[in-house]
DNA sequence: CGACGCATTGACTCCCGTCAATAAATGTGG
DNA sequence: CCACATTTATTGACGGGAGTCAATGCGTCG
């Protein structure tokens, strides 16, 4: 149930079994989301979170020109809305991108949490500014990298997030979405990001297509991206 | 000392005197800052993190090309750095723009804070989920604003959040920063930021000028900008 | 088979970056 | 207090990256 979620917070920091069994004990039921659904309104009052089991999730906010920009986006293991613990309501929308498995937990028994597992609380709040970080490196590619490196830069963090979870290739991730949506990640329209898309592939770089993205040299993806997963927070010994 | 910490949380939730007591407790020293100093470097093991008591900072990124994106402001009452308490190193630079006073925080009083103030653990908490819902904000204006309204959203943004702390007027509030640095915020060169300085003044907006931003046209100026504040979560009673 | 969503490409426009020059403001030392 | 250097602000000319509009192809699904 939690597989992925261990393995992220054990990418960070060693997990105790107590500990592991306390965040099984945090879940109330389970359930599957279609496609397309939004899962968490804004300012929607909250009195559970969510953990993500399978699927691909986004946050996004509409603007009334019609166009939208996401702002996180979430594999399974992620906690998408887990800041509603202490922030009462979202201020964005939280989508389902392709059907997902998604658990709840009540906001309760993250209370009780607090009171018994102070290390444990402190990785929930980890978890939660982890989250800020990758928000901080979208910042980063939306104002200052060019279009290209935008996209590459994306490709590297999600192989990245991707390989933590036993979910990547050494080349390949799946990425279920559309050029739309990968636009609305990078702040392009699809008609510039399908451009994109064809420069990455022509330069021999990185190739999304069928829902998959293959990276054909790695080296240069990462060059082009200036990309430096520090922001990740995986040196679990160097930290 | 912490009154503008203190402010700032009571704009949220209401603070005990308990409590208030336990956030002074916090503190070891006290320090001034020179103007551009980096006060945390990226990457350097903490073991406190920082109040800022008065002047304006920011975290930042530089890119090889030269390029830098601003990717936080910090006003008086901010924590620029709590999440390292969790994080252990920072992903970003912390840079005082103006002379600073800071205050700091050794981790070890916040391990005691947590195992001793369940509720104000999770406030510091929610300080840091704010931080991440600027970020969210900033992501919106970065990838999808256009050059005007990303400085109009930041203005509104930053009026309100001086005027939390008592720090704004009705229609003007103090920004210590040159058009270099105010286009490293919006993502936008300083020649570009000029211009769009020009647009805002001759629409009868805003204006930039003395290190002062006077609101002109506040409807006008929110209007242009979508600006909505809930993402500074200052509905006490409604959230 | 037709409807629909998604991908691809071209033509055109415009916002924004680059390069450059100058003015204005600020700071510094004598 | 002035002379000078440095930073910051302003403006113009030019080019390129990204948005808009539009047409076409393609795969999926009812």
């Amino acid at each position: 149930m939690i597989e992925r979620l261990v393995r992220k917070l054990n990418a960070r920091d060693a997990i105790t079994p107590e500990e592991e069994d306390a965040l099984r004990g945090l879940i109330s039921t389970t359930e599957t989301i279609p496609a397309k659904k939004v899962l968490v309104a804004r300012r929607e009052k909250l009195r559970h979170s969510v953990i993500l089991l399978d699927g691909l999730m986004c946050r996004y906010r509409d603007l009334h020109n019609g166009r939208r920009q996401i702002t996180a986006l979430h594999l399974p293991g992620d906690f998408p809305d887990l800041h509603g613990y202490t922030l009462h309501y979202l201020d964005q929308d939280v989508m389902a991108l392709t059907r997902s498995e998604v658990a709840f937990v009540p906001h309760d028994r993250l209370d009780r949490l607090m009171d018994q597992f102070p290390r444990l609380t402190r990785l929930l709040w980890f978890l939660t500014n982890l989250d800020a970080a990758i928000h901080r490196e979208w910042e980063v590619s939306l104002g200052q990298r060019s279009g290209p490196a935008k996209a590459a830069h994306l490709f590297c963090e999600l192989h990245t997030r991707f390989s933590v979870l036993g979910l990547a290739e050494d080349t390949a991730f799946p990425l279920p979405m559309s050029q739309t949506e990968l636009g609305e990640c990078l702040g392009l329209t699809f008609v510039h990001t399908n451009r994109i898309l064809r420069t990455l592939r022509e330069r021999g770089l990185a190739d999304f297509r069928n829902r998959t993205v293959v990276i054909r040299d790695m080296a240069g993806l990462k060059a082009l991206a200036e990309f430096d997963p520090a922001y990740l927070y995986l040196n679990r010994h160097a930290g």
